[in-house]
DNA sequence: ATGTCGATTTGCT
DNA sequence: GCAAATCGACATA
């Protein structure tokens, strides 16, 4: 009886929790986000995937849109509370989803590089125009975006909400299968250029490049 | 397998 | 004008 109850209320707060992305450390929040699922909810279809590549970007580095505070009107989604999406237009061509964390005026993120298809596989394909199952679906920021239906109007949406949002479904990844280097497309920071903040599941086809 | 190139909007000089 | 948190088409090997 008793367990009953506590497995009836683990299901129920399988959805992350707006204090989850308040993290003051966003290169933790973007460890412990591997292996957490991604879902999307567009026109009524669900579609979802494990999380298997993320990078830290913070306002105290270059590579970041909000590098040393600098506010702009598509940077301005960076300055508001963890929990919140934060979705751009990269290159003219590809909305790259990000998730900001800690507190409301500290400009920090998580890019979402990569996903491994979790529901809807169908739904993706689709968006993706592919027939073939095939690990390039959702194995880069821009890909995994069209196949989730991620588009600029998912910009400043609450991730504690019903559009967007991450669950842990109880997938561990120990910190022994997670490789840390370099952050790509960023060589325009310089120095900062060198900081070992992306992170992916070690071996794991989804990833956008080894 | 590896390299080059264009698409197309935002932001900085 | 130019570069950008990218991708896919196409060329060459």
């Amino acid at each position: 009886m008793f367990i009953f109850r506590k497995l009836t209320v683990k299901v129920r707060m399988m959805k992350l929790p707006g204090t989850f992305y308040l993290s003051n450390d966003v290169c933790d929040v973007a460890r412990s986000l591997l292996g957490k699922v991604l879902f999307t909810k567009v026109s009524g279809l669900i579609t979802a995937g494990i999380i298997v590549e993320t990078e830290a970007y913070s306002y105290r580095e270059k590579a970041c849109h909000a590098y040393s505070g600098r506010r702009t009107k598509r940077t301005e989604t960076l300055f508001l509370e963890g929990s919140t999406a934060y979705v751009y237009l990269c290159y003219g061509r590809y909305y790259l989803f990000n998730v900001v964390t800690n507190e409301k005026e500290i400009a920090e993120a998580v890019l979402i590089r990569a996903l491994e298809p979790w529901k809807s596989i169908d739904i993706m394909l689709e968006r993706r125009k592919m027939t073939g199952n095939h690990y390039s679906i959702t194995s880069g920021p821009g890909k995994l975006s069209i196949a989730m239906g991620i588009d600029e109007s998912f910009n400043r949406q609450p991730l504690t909400g019903d559009v967007v949002w991450i669950e842990d479904r109880g997938i561990l990844v120990p910190f022994t299968e997670i490789v840390e280097t370099t952050r790509v497309g960023v060589d325009y920071a310089g120095k900062d250029a060198e900081l070992p903040w992306r992170y992916y599941i070690k071996g794991n086809k989804w990833v956008s490049r080894q």
